[in-house]
This record gives C-alpha cells, sequence and structure tokens, in this order.
DNA sequence: TAAGATTGGATTATCGATAATCGTTTATTG
DNA sequence: CAATAAACGATTATCGATAATCCAATCTTA
C-alpha cells in the first residue's frame, strides 16, 4: 500500500549490506499482499499500477513479477498480464504428493545425521506448537508447522533438495488457509511429535514412513464443498 | 552469435501464435552456447555486451538472465553480475537424490496407470537407445535417456512434478557430459530396459524401486579426478 | 611503505518513453 | 441481422539513457 522508501544510503552513506534491489522488495510486497489476503487468487496485477502505488518505475515492477511466476506464486501470458494463480484441487493435491517425496527424503536423510542442537531446535518448536495449540492460536500454529518441516529439510543436509522444496511451497501458499481450517490443533501437534520421535530414533527408513504418512494425511482433502468455500474457486480459470 | 531477427509481423501480419518475446528466444540462445560448450562455468555474461551482439536492447536480456538464474543454469549477485553456473561434485551428487527421489516417485505412480500407447512411446525409445548404442553414438544416446525418463514423468499424471523436474534437469546440463564419458553405452541401454520391464509388471512399488536404483547406480560418481578434467572445477569459486 | 581514502572505468539497476499486442467496442457490409 | 473489419483504450514488451554500485588503480598521509 504505502510507496516504498528508496532512500538508502542517505541514512548511512553506503551501510555496506544493503545491496537491496528494489525488485527484492517489490516482491515482498507483492507476496505479502497474498499472503494477508489483500490479494485473491485470480487477481489482476498490472505493472505500470503497481510502480505507480509504490513510486518506483515499471522495470523492478516487472522483474518481480516474473520472479514470482517463476516461483508458481503467480501466473502469466505474454502480452496479456499477470494474475495470482488459483490452484485447483488436484494441483492442491499434486502438491502434497511431491511433497511427501521430498520431505520423506529429507527425513532419511537427516536421521542418521541429526545433531543435538537440531533435536533440541525441533523440541523447542514442538513445544511452542503444544503451546499454541493449548490456545487454539491457528496462525501461529501453521507458522510453527512451516518452520518444523523446514528444519527438517535444512538438517537434511542437501541443499538442492532445500532450494526445490522452497519453490514447491512458495507454490502452495494457498494451503495455509486450507488445512488451518481443516484439522485439530491438538491432533496437529500430535502428530509432530511422532514424526520428531521417528527422527531421533535415528532410523531413516523408519523417518522417511513416518514422514511420508504424515504428510500425506495431512493433505488428505476435506470435501471438495469445504474447499470451494475457503477460496475463491479457478477464478481465473 | 547472430543478431536476433526481430522481424516478427512482417511477414503475415499477426501469425495468430506468434506471442514470442524476445527474452525467451535470448533465454534459448544462451542455453544453447552453454549446451555447446561455447560458454563454460563461470564465463561471465554481461548484459549489454549480448544485447550489443543480439541486436537488442539489455532489457530483454536482463530478462533471460534472470529466468536463467531462478532455473539453477546461472548464477548471479546483485550489482557484480551474472556468469555461467558452476557445479561442485556435492551438488552434483545432490541432483542426483532428488532426482531418485521425484523419479521413483514418477514411477510408482506411472506403473499403475501406463497406458498402451505410453508402452509403446517407451519401447520406440529404448530400442533407439539399443541401436544408437550399437553405433556408438553417445549424443543421441544421452538425448533418448533424457526423452525415456520426461516420458516417464509425463506419464506419472502429475503436472507438478514434472514442472519440478524440469527445472531440475535445467540445474544439471553438466551431468550431460559427466555421464556421457562414465558408462558402456550398451550397459546403459541394458538398464533402461529393466526399468521398462519394471513399469509394464504394474507393480507400483517394484517399478518405484527400481527406478530408485537406477538414479542412484546413474549417478555413482567416478573418481573426483575424472569428474574435473572433464569439467571447468568451480571456475567461479 | 602500508593502510586507508579517492578517483575512474565498467556494469548493473532503475527510469521515463515508445512500440507492439490484446480485448472490446464500434463501424461496415453482405 | 450476423459476421467480419477497423479503431480505440489499456497493458505489456522493448528501447535508450541515467543513476547506483562495484572493482581496481591511484593517490594520500602518517
Amino acid at each position: 500500500m504505502n510507496p516504498i522508501d528508496t532512500r538508502v544510503k542517505s541514512e548511512y552513506k553506503a551501510k555496506r549490506l544493503p545491496r537491496i534491489m528494489l525488485s527484492d522488495r517489490i516482491k515482498e510486497y507483492v507476496v505479502e499482499a497474498v499472503l494477508s489476503g489483500e490479494l485473491k487468487p485470480g487477481d489482476r496485477l498490472v505493472e505500470s499500477e503497481l510502480a505507480r502505488q509504490l513510486g518506483v518505475s515499471q522495470a523492478p515492477v516487472r522483474e518481480a513479477l516474473r520472479d514470482l511466476v517463476l516461483l508458481g506464486f503467480l501466473v502469466s501470458e505474454p502480452y496479456k498480464g499477470t494474475s495470482v494463480r488459483s490452484f485447483t484441487y488436484e494441483e492442491l493435491w499434486e502438491t502434497y504428493t511431491v511433497r511427501a517425496a521430498l520431505e520423506s527424503l529429507a527425513a532419511r536423510l537427516a536421521a542418521s545425521q541429526l545433531t543435538d542442537a537440531a533435536k533440541e531446535e525441533l523440541q523447542t518448536i514442538l513445544d511452542e506448537m503444544m503451546e499454541a495449540a493449548r490456545q487454539r492460536d491457528m496462525d501461529r500454529i501453521v507458522q510453527l508447522d512451516n518452520k518444523f518441516h523446514e528444519t527438517i529439510i535444512k538438517n537434511s543436509g542437501n541443499r538442492t533438495l532445500y532450494q526445490l522444496w522452497k519453490t514447491l511451497q512458495y507454490g502452495t501458499w494457498s494451503i495455509v488457509t486450507y488445512r488451518k481450517t481443516t484439522y485439530e490443533p491438538v491432533y496437529l501437534a500430535a502428530r509432530h511429535k511422532e514424526l520428531l520421535e521417528a527422527l531421533k530414533s535415528g532410523d531413516p527408513e523408519k523417518a522417511s514412513h513416518v514422514m511420508q504418512r504424515h504428510i500425506e494425511d495431512m493433505g488428505k482433502p476435506p470435501s471438495r464443498v469445504e474447499l470451494e468455500n475457503n477460496h475463491s474457486w479457478r477464478m481465473n480459470g
């Protein structure tokens, strides 16, 4: 909403770090707008309009949008325009299937090399999740859930895997809302406890298997009707 | 090398299809230059220079380079520049690990729903591969190998999986050369035959398992020395 | 002389303006 | 009146030019 403050160096005269490009900040802005619900699936993103709103030129806006298209966050057609991606029911399910494969691989790799520090980190996240569950703070739970999984992937030691996983996450922001309305918070937390124990056991196959089941269960769709009610379904079909 | 011919509409006055953007053509050009060896890992790609060579402005060149960076084909640093990505030994191995996970999932999915047409297509590719092996045409083998795997992924029916797999392929062009020098052509073809039979059996678990082993075996690195000789190793470290 | 400041050339990031294309609306014509 | 063609407004794709940043070389200065 607010124009981006383009003054960067005036504060310190080259703060030595802030090679922050406008396009990156614009990306963040757009992502935030989508995640907050300000922009809905199918909503159009006009380059010149965005540029005007943010007080920048068309170029960095265009770059930001292109990046987000590549990440599966937006969709675009040549000479026509860019809009917020909307997911079909099938695409959501597909994503869960792929995530299950990637994360069970991550669990397999992580199980045999999990440091004490990592175990502790996961335990902390889990504890916080339990607490959030008691307070029925769904936003917090979803956030912690994501952090939990990300921590596991990172501890797989496979950076290519992490990279790929992240792009997949970008492409599935809508699942957040989706899952939020679906599961009991305490149940969610309990499932993660099971997962952590499998990891701690150090048995790669066990960890892999539990993770596989974990993701697929979480992805099991409620009735199509419920999904449709929570989302702008195929608005840009 | 040659300037891109920007005349598009003069030929037919809007040929109804060719919404071909310059940036796409530039992408192809750069990819081709890298695959052909004209550009080597670590080589710098200067926007204005490329623009001049191709007879276009900086904007579409910049977009092309950004896209290829997102695809893992190039690397860039803000305000510094873009260059051809070079892979560490570890990154190559990581890629194989992830590919194994993705493709074994694809095999699992494809096994239970493989159409007769698909079986035939795979068989045809395999036959051609056998023939190419007899003629020791390594370029052709690598090409067919890729086609074989791509066909399987497509027949998994999971478009998200296919999408993700493709970006991974982009990021691993160097493996082509790498593998080419590594395996016996006839052996390669034989391994694919085994794979196809597992798929034809219709047993998802078997197909998945054979695929997993297939990829990991193919990825088993020869001595580090050999790899270093075939590539510009960490030229841009 | 060596550490730090400064300058200059090269390149990227951003800008403002123009050309190309799209979708729709309006005109044409049989 | 229906179907096609022409014109328009909106938006994207591309351009040429400028500002910001990097890097290396030169210049201080203690």
